[in-house]
DNA sequence: AATAGTGTAATAGGGAAATAGAACACTAGT
DNA sequence: ACTAGTGTTCTATTTCCCTATTACACTATT
């Protein structure tokens, strides 16, 4: 797995387990791989990825049963509401950031619409 | 200043002076404040400010004399590459996460436009 | 009971970021 | 010459993140 050495890893992998919940490659109530299985695949520790999970517990989002494994929440709102919150957070961080950089609401639309045109061409 | 501790300090000064520089409120060979001073405007240590200063002096949008002070390049193509490069980073980057996330292209443009008329209405 | 596979917790050690403090190098004004 | 204000560099210390390792707690299977 691809990390960004300016962010922590454990925050890294939780936003990626969140994706994974998010786009259905894990369903409600499914059996995510052990800690030790997960610490393989992202090749990081064990801790690590444990941090990253106790944060994903907290939050309801994944329900850990102890001996059996960790497993993603049958509360389908919770997901949808999940999704909600980090779509705006996205949303608001780049909008802001793009703001702080002197473009208008307009500015904002057409360098994303330009920004997709180029990579649509580009696939 | 508000700082975000999953980056750091070092870089989100960085970060904040670009802006400062594209937005034009620094101009172009206009003084920074000394270091010492811009290390109490951030509320941050000498060292870290420097390490900010050094990265942007090394990519050339600051210019560095000893005994005088800190100067925003004359350059002012530098500074246009410097915005576009920072407008495509972030438009880059907001629209991977949110593609991530299984939104297509027109959705990501909707959820962009919805915060905007969402925000025009509150201010 | 024994074993293997789970989550959980604790310890010890390394490394990067940030801080505090001091010192050095240069410039300008007095 | 002196002084004050600059950028620059160095050392020491702290904190957080990550790793490695070990141990413990629980579950299911045999």
């Amino acid at each position: 797995m691809h990390f960004d050495d300016k962010i922590p890893i454990y925050y890294q992998i939780k936003t990626h387990i969140y994706h994974e919940i998010i786009m259905g490659t894990l369903q409600p109530g499914e059996k995510l791989p052990s800690v030790r299985q997960l610490a393989l695949d992202v090749t990081a520790n064990v801790n690590t990825v444990q941090r990253a999970l106790s944060e994903m517990i907290a939050a309801g989002i994944i329900d850990s049963k102890r001996g059996k494994g960790n497993f993603v929440t049958m509360d389908e709102t919770k997901i949808t509401d999940l999704k909600t919150q980090l779509i705006t957070e996205q949303v608001a961080r780049a909008y802001q950031q793009l703001h702080a950089l002197n473009l208008s609401d307009e500015e904002i639309l057409n360098s994303l619409k330009h920004y997709m045109t180029q990579r649509g061409n580009v696939e």
